[in-house]
RNA sequence: CGGGGUGUAGCUCAGUUUGGUAGAGCGCUUGGUUCGGGACCAAGAGGUCGUAGGUUCAAAUCCUGUCACCCCGACCA
């Protein structure tokens, strides 16, 4: 493509609502520009990268068994209401009525149109296994959509879908998508974990989180270089100590002041103790029963764990009338002497404390000298959020702590669907059964904008070559006769060999064209100028790289070539 | 939804406190000089100051409503 005939409105100030590094590049670069809130135009550039990532995306998933197939956008309000979610949902999902005043709603995922249409048409076990698929513009009325394609309420999205005749059947269409994924994502150039993940309002049992390594990433992942196990911090199993006997009380409880000091910082500053020798209480309403956590003041309470642990279904903080009717003070609540009045659950890294403080429920005042199996009783679980210096609870390994941007995510969901809109088909003994399904999305431009957020430097985005707009950035300098006669046929000899090129052949500064072929970010740069060609030369740079290699102007096609083969 | 902030030229912003009829830089157009890392000179084009109403002789500026956008939080995946 000509640089001059391209629509590529660069920009050389960054724009004043982009606040991470992907989108004020992509706005920047002419990739992107925004219609609304979390709403997007994508211009020729980024609607290339985009289409490069898709095409990945759908010969993986062909490859692992997918068919794509293309579901509508507005769908009506009576499939959602057959599945429930048309009153659980919330307002994340767009109403709108025809006019006729019938309730239709934008597609914010597709399971309800999927599995309707499979039931419709499958009847028996000879039917499945099958996987569809589909890129589509999903809509989702974010409360907060930001970071441009990171987090819009309008984006595309590859959904697919898995039906199997039963579990096993399921986990191995799983493990196909899980498979797939892997190969995209590393096709894509870049760095990630697949690591556990809780299955959320979805449904479902077993789930996997597709991560892209970034420091701007929404979410904090912890993982295990030695056996490979990765979690999102609230689900990572933490090493537990071997149980042992505790050890014997060192001192006798004793009551101090702590006037006004209600937060860990506070008490810990005032008492000059380090938070790790503080209990943290906090009371929660588990399924309308009072239950009092305990961990170390250095440690969080992590409310995901805490419910799978009682296997409650509600749970929340108690109010603080609550609290005073649990016989606690907020700023200075403890265990000791709460038994009985309610359930006490102790992260394992109470166990065995043999002398720290902790609130004494009294206003204004607190315990030292505190030790468990003395001065309170409690039972231990796994309770609190992953942190630096936490082992994994699988090797005992040290975990490392990352930020990552969530670009996939795969779930088997089992029946949820299926037995709401009622798909089911005939088994060998002609007896019902109900489909077993997967879920499996990849947010299409998040990866796009994920892959920015890992490959940029001061000048601009360095793309992956897989998923560049173009292969090759020509940049001809200067419109003496010579230089251009080469530059064109240098150009469309590497289209002729089905190079993707962005020739410059614009009326530009050499300053102008070199600063935005690095902000658009190709992974090579092709030079054509009068300075080298007197000499027989062109100059070839990498964009990742610094130096500039002189290629005589013959081998050029030859060499380009082969450096996009081994890119 | 709670708190905070911003709406002035395509982009970044000044002008608002103290009311007097619209500015800068970048970008764009034209001419000239330049020409291998975002050039220089000159002349231009471009704005119902988000929007509706009010106060006033006079409103970008003061008041009220409203809309949009941004940030933090909560919420949700």
């Amino acid at each position: 493509m000509r640089h001059s005939q391209m629509f590529i409105p660069t920009m050389k100030d960054d724009p004043a609502d982009a606040q991470v590094i992907s989108h004020r590049l992509m706005m920047r670069a002419g990739m992107i520009r925004k219609v609304a809130a979390g709403i997007y135009n994508y211009l020729p550039l980024g609607w290339r990268v985009v289409q490069k990532v898709a095409t990945i995306i759908r010969e993986e998933i062909n490859r692992a068994g997918g068919q794509e197939i293309l579901m509508p956008m507005v769908q009506p309000a009576e499939l959602w209401q057959e599945s429930g979610r048309w009153y659980e949902y919330g307002p994340d999902l767009l109403r709108l009525k025809d006019r006729k005043q019938a309730d239709f709603c934008l597609g914010p995922t597709h399971e309800e149109v999927v599995t309707t249409l499979v039931r419709d048409h499958v009847k028996s076990y000879r039917q499945l296994p099958i996987t569809l698929y589909q890129v589509q513009t999903k809509f989702r009325d974010e409360i907060r959509p930001r970071f441009g394609l990171m987090r819009g309420r309008e984006f595309i999205m590859k959904d697919a879908y898995s039906f199997s005749r039963d579990v096993p059947a399921a986990y191995q269409a799983y493990e196909a998508m899980e498979e797939a994924y892997q190969r995209i994502f590393t096709r894509c150039g870049l760095k990630f974990r697949a690591v556990e993940a809780d299955t959320g309002s979805i449904g479902g049992n077993r789930s996997h989180e597709f991560q892209v390594l970034a420091e701007t990433g929404e979410d904090l992942i912890a993982s295990c270089d030695s056996c490979g196990y990765a979690a999102n911090v609230e689900l990572a199993r933490i090493f537990a100590p071997e149980k042992s006997e505790s050890p014997a009380p060192v001192a006798a409880r004793e009551k101090v002041a702590t006037p006004g000091k209600k937060t860990i910082a506070d008490i810990t500053q005032y008492l000059k103790i380090p938070e790790s020798k503080i209990l943290k209480a906090v009371m929660y309403m588990v399924d309308d029963k009072p239950v009092m956590a305990l961990c170390l003041g250095h440690h969080d309470v992590n409310e995901f764990k805490l419910k799978k642990v009682l296997e409650a279904k509600q749970i929340r903080m108690l109010t603080s009338a609550e609290i005073a009717a649990c016989g606690q003070i907020e700023g200075s609540s403890g265990p000791v002497g709460a038994e009985g009045k309610m359930r006490i659950v102790s992260d394992f890294a109470v166990r065995g404390q043999n002398d720290v403080f902790a609130g004494a429920s009294e206003d204004g005042f607190h315990f030292a000298h505190v030790a468990e199996g003395r001065d309170f009783k409690s039972e231990f679980f796994d309770l609190r959020v992953a942190k630096d210096g936490d082992r994994c609870g699988k090797c005992g390994s040290l975990f490392k702590l990352h930020r990552g941007i969530e670009v996939g995510h795969i779930f088997y969901l089992g029946t949820k669907y299926s037995k709401a809109l009622k798909a089911t088909f005939l088994d060998e003994n002609a007896k019902e059964q109900t489909i077993e399904m997967g879920c499996y999305g990849i947010g299409v431009g998040r990866t796009a904008a994920a892959a920015i957020e890992q490959n940029h430097d001061a000048n601009g985005i360095i793309w992956p070559a897989s998923i560049a707009p173009f292969q090759v950035s020509l940049v001809r300098l200067g419109d003496d006769e010579n230089v251009v006669q080469e530059a064109d046929r240098v150009y469309s000899d590497l289209l002729g060999h089905g190079v993707e090129v962005l020739y410059d052949d614009r009326d530009e500064r050499a300053g102008v064209k070199f600063a935005e072929h690095d902000l658009i970010g190709c992974p090579v740069r092709v030079t054509i100028g009068g300075r080298s060609l007197k000499e027989g030369f062109a100059e070839v740079k990498l964009r990742r790289e610094a130096d500039v290699k002189r290629v005589l102007i013959g081998d050029l096609v030859n060499y380009v070539r082969e450096l996009i083969l081994h890119s």
